[in-house]
Parts: C-alpha cells; sequence; structure tokens
RNA sequence: GGCCCCGUCGCCAAGUGGUAAGGCAGAGGUCUGCAAAACCUCCAUCACCAGUUCGAAUCUGGUCGGGGCCUCCA
C-alpha cells in the first residue's frame, strides 16, 4: 500500500511521489501574527502536524517549513492601534502562537522562517519577475502582470473574464489591470520599509511564501499546504510568482484542509463567532481538541460546539481507560512477542493513512484495538494465560505508537484520567476530601451490611455528579 | 451572477461501482448485594426523482436543502 493524496491542483487523489526518493519537502503557510490564534488555525496546523508525522513514520526525511508573516498591512495597522511598532507587536504574537501551539502539543517544524528575514530574496524574485516581462513597477510599487501568465488560476480553475467582473483597482493603487496583485508596496509615514531599487518599501502579500519556500526548499517542492481559503488568491499568486521567476514546476502536491464552523456557519472574525485557541483550552485539555479535529477528515468540514468537543472527551476516556485498565492487567509483561492483533492494528491504521491521511478511519481502526483489550483483559484467568498477556502487552504498545503519529494517547493513562476527574471536580464545587469521607462512610455501612445507607451514599454523591465504582482494589469514583 | 463543496442511523463520523467502519446515545444479556465500567447481542439502504450498470451511498441528469470562494482569513 502506498500513499495517496488529494492534490487540490488535479481535483483528486494521487500516488504520492516525492522528487527525490524517500525525501519529502513541506511548505505550510503559517500564521500573520498580529493577533492570538482561532480554532481554525489549530486545526490547520494540527493537520498538517499529523501529516508531518505521519510521513516521517512512513519513513520519510521530511523538511517541513512552517512562515510567521510578520509584516503585513493587518499588522501595521493593530500596531499603530496600540501605539506600538510592527516588530513589537509581530515579536508578541509569534510568542503567543508558539505557546499555543506547544499546548497543542505540535511537533516543531524544521524551519519556522519570519518573512521579514527575507526581504533580500523577496526583492530578488521581484527583480526577476521585472526583468522577464511578467512584473512593473508603478510608483514605487511593483505589481505582477497576471495576463502574462497563461497558467493563472490553474489552482483555483477560475476563469479570468468572470474574475474581471469583479474586480476593481483600490485608491492609492498603481494597477495597469485590476486583476494585478502587488510584490512590492512603496511605504507611507510610519510604516516599516526596507530599500529597494524601486524606493523604501514592504513586501506584498504572497510574495514572501515564494521566497521563503524557494530559499528553503528549492524552486520545486513537493508539498504545499493551507486552509482552503488560501487557494485563491493566495496560493494562485504564489505560483505566478514562483514559476513565472523560475520558470520551473512549483508545487506537485498541494493540500488543503477544510474548515472549522461555527453551528454550521464558518467562524471568521466579522461575524465575530470565532473562539481563540487560549479560550478552548481553558476549558477542555489540549488532546480532547485534537482528537476532536482528528476524528474527521481533515478535508472536510467539522462543526465546533461543546457537545462534540464532550463527545471527543468521552472517545478519548475511553482510550485512556482501556489503557489504564490495560497495563494494569499486564502488569509490566513487556510486548516482546508481535501478535496477530497488533500487526492487524498496524496495517489497518496505515492503510487508512495512506489514503489521503484518513484520521477518522486511523480512530476507528484504533477503537477496534480498544475493544481488543478490553476484551481479553476480561477473560476470565487472564494472568495465567501468557499468550493472552503478550497479546495485550502487544496491542497496547502499538495502540501507544501509532497515537503517537496522530499526536495522541502520550499521556500517562493514569494521570491522565485523574487530571480529567479533578477539573471537573472543580466545575462540580466539590472537594476530593468530601468523596474520600464519603467512601468511607460508605464502606463502613457496607461492612455493617447497611445496603441502604450505602446506597443512599451512593445516590447522593450522584446527584451531585459523581459516580461511586466498586472495583477489585477498593471504591474509586469518576465524574458521571 | 461565476466557480466549488456537501446532504450516510437520534448525534458525531468513515466509506468514489460489489452489496453500509467506528464512537456517543438506546434496547436486551453477562458480571455486581445493587450499581458503574467492561464484554456479548441488537439497532441505517445512504435528501428526493429519473437514468447508466449484472450490480450504485458511490457514475450521469434533474429537484430540494445547506455551505464555501470570488475582498482580509486556517
Amino acid at each position: 500500500m502506498s500513499l495517496r493524496v488529494y492534490n487540490t491542483l488535479k481535483g483528486q487523489k494521487e500516488d504520492f511521489k516525492p522528487l527525490e526518493p524517500g525525501k519529502v519537502k513541506m511548505y505550510v503557510c503559517g500564521v500573520t501574527v498580529y493577533d492570538y490564534c482561532h480554532i481554525g488555525h489549530a486545526r490547520a496546523n494540527i493537520v498538517f502536524d499529523i501529516i508531518y508525522r505521519y510521513l516521517q513514520f512512513a519513513g520519510f526525511d521530511v523538511t517541513y517549513v512552517r512562515n510567521y508573516t510578520d509584516v503585513d498591512d493587518k499588522i501595521i495597522k493593530r500596531a499603530n492601534e496600540r501605539g506600538i511598532s510592527s516588530k513589537e507587536l509581530s515579536e508578541e504574537f509569534i510568542r503567543a502562537f508558539d505557546e499555543d501551539m506547544a499546548a497543542l502539543g505540535l511537533a516543531v517544524p524544521t524551519h519556522q522562517p519570519k518573512a521579514t528575514e527575507y526581504i533580500p530574496q523577496i526583492i530578488e524574485i521581484c527583480q526577476k519577475l521585472i526583468d522577464k516581462g511578467l512584473a512593473y513597477a508603478s510608483d514605487g510599487d511593483v505589481y505582477y502582470r497576471v495576463g502574462k501568465f497563461p497558467d493563472y488560476l490553474k489552482l483555483s480553475g477560475r476563469n479570468m473574464d468572470e474574475m474581471q467582473a469583479g474586480a476593481r483597482i483600490a485608491p492609492g493603487e498603481q494597477k495597469h489591470d485590476p486583476m494585478d496583485f502587488a510584490l512590492w508596496k512603496a511605504a507611507k509615514p510610519d510604516e516599516p520599509k526596507w530599500e529597494s531599487p524601486w524606493g523604501p518599501g514592504r513586501p506584498g502579500w504572497h510574495i514572501e511564501c515564494s521566497a521563503m519556500s524557494s530559499a528553503l526548499l528549492g524552486e520545486t517542492f513537493d508539498i504545499h499546504g493551507g486552509g482552503r481559503d488560501l487557494i485563491f488568491p493566495h496560493h494562485e499568486n504564489e505560483i505566478a510568482q514562483s514559476e513565472g521567476a523560475s520558470g520551473k514546476p512549483f508545487v506537485n502536491y498541494w493540500l488543503h484542509n477544510g474548515f472549522v464552523n461555527i453551528n454550521q456557519e464558518k467562524m471568521s472574525k466579522s461575524l465575530g463567532n470565532f473562539f481563540t485557541i487560549r479560550d478552548i483550552l481553558k476549558r477542555y485539555n489540549p488532546e480532547v481538541l485534537r482528537f476532536f479535529i482528528l476524528s474527521a477528515h481533515y478535508r472536510s468540514p467539522i462543526d465546533f460546539s461543546d457537545q462534540n468537543l464532550i463527545d471527543a472527551e468521552n472517545g478519548l476516556r475511553r482510550f485512556y481507560e482501556a489503557l489504564d485498565s490495560g497495563y494494569e492487567a499486564i502488569d509490566g509483561a513487556q510486548g516482546t512477542t508481535p501478535a496477530e492483533d497488533g500487526a492487524l492494528l498496524e496495517t489497518q491504521f496505515k492503510a487508512a493513512m495512506d489514503d489521503d491521511f484518513n484520521s477518522a478511519l486511523a480512530i476507528g481502526h484504533l477503537f477496534d484495538a480498544v475493544r481488543t483489550v478490553n476484551r481479553l483483559v476480561a477473560t476470565k484467568k487472564f494472568r495465567k494465560k501468557p499468550e493472552l498477556v503478550a497479546t495485550v502487552a502487544d496491542l497496547l504498545q502499538k495502540i501507544r505508537t501509532l497515537g503517537e503519529v496522530l499526536g495522541i494517547l502520550q499521556s500517562d493513562p493514569a494521570a491522565w484520567l485523574n487530571q480529567q476527574k479533578k477539573a471537573g471536580l472543580v466545575d462540580l464545587g466539590l472537594k476530593e476530601a468530601d468523596i474520600e469521607a464519603a467512601i468511607e462512610a460508605r464502606l463502613q455501612a457496607r461492612k455493617d451490611k447497611d445496603y441502604a445507607r450505602g446506597d443512599e451514599i451512593r445516590d447522593e454523591l450522584e446527584a451531585r455528579g459523581i459516580l461511586l465504582l466498586d472495583t477489585a482494589k477498593g471504591t474509586t469514583w469518576k465524574l458521571k
């Protein structure tokens, strides 16, 4: 089974063949750093995180580049509003971004370039495009002459005539044609600026990705990713810039993740219905958010709601409870003997991920493995059956290894469950000591065969959201 | 208006020609003093209509419904 990916450029799934066998060069558009990241950013970054992880798991040597766009109209505007420099503002939000991504457990990319560190390369591309007649300087600005690039709109599948109907030239722009776009913008007063052959100015909107990707990955590379909304104009323009300048194919596989919706509607700042990652992590474990996102295919829209996150939390709990009881049951036994069930799980997992990174299907297979573990552990005289213990040990090992590819199931099971319980207690306004005291009281009542009193205590706790569990090792509790 | 996507069990969600994964919820059972968890069993013909095909959730056309891009956006 080999990897297949959906390529936006072709509109279909294709066999994935890297330029250089065994190596993958991947670029993903990062964020413009002027505000806190929202859950849409979380999805995009988590999705490409697991693509990065899976490619490595599949044996590729991956170079992963994710940029920071730290010069931009929105940054300038926001910095001016706050009376600080663009640099101060962008540095603040780069830190915030890094914190958020770390909280979400993302692997760190190979390179994380900043646009402002690539100004010379940006100017070079602009010059090359001017030399080739694909761009022109106009009153300190530089614009891309879209009409000179025949492949324009090949990614988004649009048509020039229809696009032109809606295009217009904004006041202050010096375009020859409404469809042309800015590569370089002359600096206005109080704007960050760099010297250039066309006077002091700053990069346009799309050029930095062309510059950084070619500098770090070469003129042609394997994978370019980002959200669907970047297909036009951002990625379309990147293609025009990069292929225009180099005369070579820019990217072989374009991957785009779907949106996060709120109540079936796109989340957006203009609608005011967005949640920041920080907001979410106050209420939910980061792994819950990741699990929720990975429980749908990356190209599908996903609906964000409390109920859906609670469902995800319950699903994750099933994993951790199985891991917890499984590890306890094997009591330190190692999965030295590869078992049939474990091999099957790995085969199915790979098949799912090979099919355009179908994490939802992969998780389904992991759930199957959980049931197998639970079933075996519940077998009578389990501990006296070495072959079953070995199978469970192997399965638990596999579940964790494959979980790591998805960035989940890496916590200590008991600790994770405990942390969930404690977080829930705070919500319920209860203290652990009170519960322990109630358990003691009930234990005494049961010793005295006063089951009525015992049940009464249990019912009282249940009414407050706590379930008591009688196990072989004593009474524990969990959130209802 | 142009381009594009989606509509699968009560909910979430896989499944692009071969007869519907998985999770949650629900029903019955095993276990339990009673419970909980776990396990076992059960629980959908895929918005609608018409085609293509030996065979369609999967292909084609149409209808209805929802969403996205075309302006900053993951």
